[in-house]
DNA sequence: TGTACATCAGTGAACGCGCGTTCACTGATGTAC
DNA sequence: TGTACATCAGTGAACGCGCGTTCACTGATGTAC
C-alpha cells in the first residue's frame, strides 16, 4: 500500500473522530466526512469496504487512545482497587470532555454487535480488557470471594447506565456517587 | 371528538405497540403503521401532530400498562425491600417476554429527552414513579442512612445498564446477580 | 533519456431507497330549517 | 320528510430530503525496456 493511500486513510479516520467528537456519531455521514477530507463518497469506498467497517476501525482507534490516556493519567503505584476507582473516574473525566467520543464508543450500533461477539474480538479493545483485568487482579488481590464475571457484568452495568443518565440530563457526575458504588459492588454479600 | 376518531386513534396505538413488539421501534415508520391500520399516512396527522408526539403517546400508555402488569404480580404483603426486588426482577421478566417494547419504553430517542424534563412531566411515567417511590418507602421503612435521589440513581442506573447488556448479549439475565446488586446498594456504606 | 504501458487513488454522477410531512380534494355523516 | 349546508376523517400523490453504495471514467505516478 502506497504512502500516498496509507496518508489518506489515516486522514478519514481522523476526520472522522473530528467530526464525531463535534457533532455525534449519529450525524456522520460519508458525504459529510469525504467532503471535510476534501474527499468524494467514491474514494471513501477505495480504503473502506463499508460504514461499518469504519465504525469499526474508528471503535479500535478510540478505545487504544482512550485507554492509553486513562492509563497516563494512573501510572503511579496503587492497589487494585484504588486503580479501578481511578479508571471509572477517568472515563468519566473523559466523558465529560469528550461526551461524543465516549457515547460513539459505548453506544454506536456497531459497537453492540461487538460485544455479542467472541472473546477475542472483545480482548481487541483495551478498554474492556483493562477493566476485566483490574477486576481480576483486585479479586485476586485481595482475597475476595467473588465471582470475576459476575464483577465485571455488575460493574460495567452501573458504569454503562450512569453514562447513559449522565448523557440524558437526568443527573450531574458525582465522584462521590461512582466511587461509592464501585465500593458496594466490589464487596462480598453477607 | 367523535367515536369514529377515538377508534382510529386508539387503533393507531395499539397497532403501533403490535409493530414495535414484533420488529423494534427502530423499524417503525408511518407509512407501514398507517398501511397496518389500513389508513393512508394523511389520516395519521389528523390523529397526532408528529411522529414524536406518538411516541409520546405510546410511552405514557406502555408505561401505565407495565407498571399495572408489574403491580398485578405483587400484591401481596411484603416489605418495601422485597417489593423492590420484586419490581427489579417483574421488569426484567417482561423483559425478557418484550424485548422490544421495554427497549422501546427505555431506550426510543423521545425517552431520552423526556428524563431531562421537569419532574411533573416524569411523573406522569408510573413506572419511574414507582421505583421512586418505593426506594423512599424502603429507606423510611429500615430507617437506613441513604440519600433517597442517590439510592435511585445508582438503581436506575444498573438496571438501565444490566438491561443493555443483556439485549446486547453480553450475558444473560441471572435473578441472583440482579438482587445481589440491588442489596449491594441499598446498604449504607461505613 | 525517452517511450509504452500498467496501476490505482480519486471523480462525480447516478441508483435506489425510505423517510416525515403537507395539501388539495373527496365523500360520508350529521345538523338546521 | 326533504333539502341545503357544514364538518371533518380519510385519500393519495407529491415534496424535499438525505442516506449508503456503485461504477465507468480520469489522470497522475511509477515501472520496464
Amino acid at each position: 500500500m502506497s504512502d500516498k493511500k496509507q496518508y489518506t486513510k489515516i486522514k478519514i479516520l481522523q476526520t472522522a473522530l473530528e467530526d464525531i467528537d463535534k457533532n455525534g456519531y449519529e450525524e456522520l455521514s460519508l458525504r459529510k466526512l469525504a467532503n471535510n477530507c476534501g474527499l468524494t463518497t467514491g474514494a471513501f469506498y477505495k480504503h473502506f469496504a463499508s460504514k461499518d467497517e469504519l465504525f469499526m476501525s474508528l471503535m479500535l482507534k478510540l478505545s487504544v487512545s482512550l485507554t492509553e490516556n486513562i492509563n497516563l493519567k494512573s501510572n503511579e503505584q496503587y492497589t487494585p482497587r484504588e486503580e479501578l476507582l481511578h479508571l471509572g473516574q477517568n472515563i468519566f473525566a473523559l466523558f465529560k470532555e469528550k461526551t461524543n467520543l465516549v457515547d460513539f464508543l459505548f453506544f454506536n450500533p456497531v459497537a453492540q454487535s461487538v460485544y455479542k461477539q467472541s472473546s477475542e474480538v472483545q480482548n481487541a479493545f483495551p478498554l474492556l480488557r483493562s477493566v476485566r483485568t483490574l477486576i481480576n487482579e483486585l479479586i485476586d488481590y485481595e482475597s475476595l470471594e467473588l465471582d470475576s464475571t459476575e464483577t465485571f457484568i455488575k460493574i460495567w452495568a452501573f458504569l454503562q447506565g450512569y453514562m447513559l443518565l449522565v448523557r440524558n440530563g437526568v443527573t450531574e457526575f458525582d465522584v462521590t456517587l461512582l466511587s461509592a458504588t464501585l465500593n458496594s459492588l466490589l464487596r462480598k454479600d453477607n
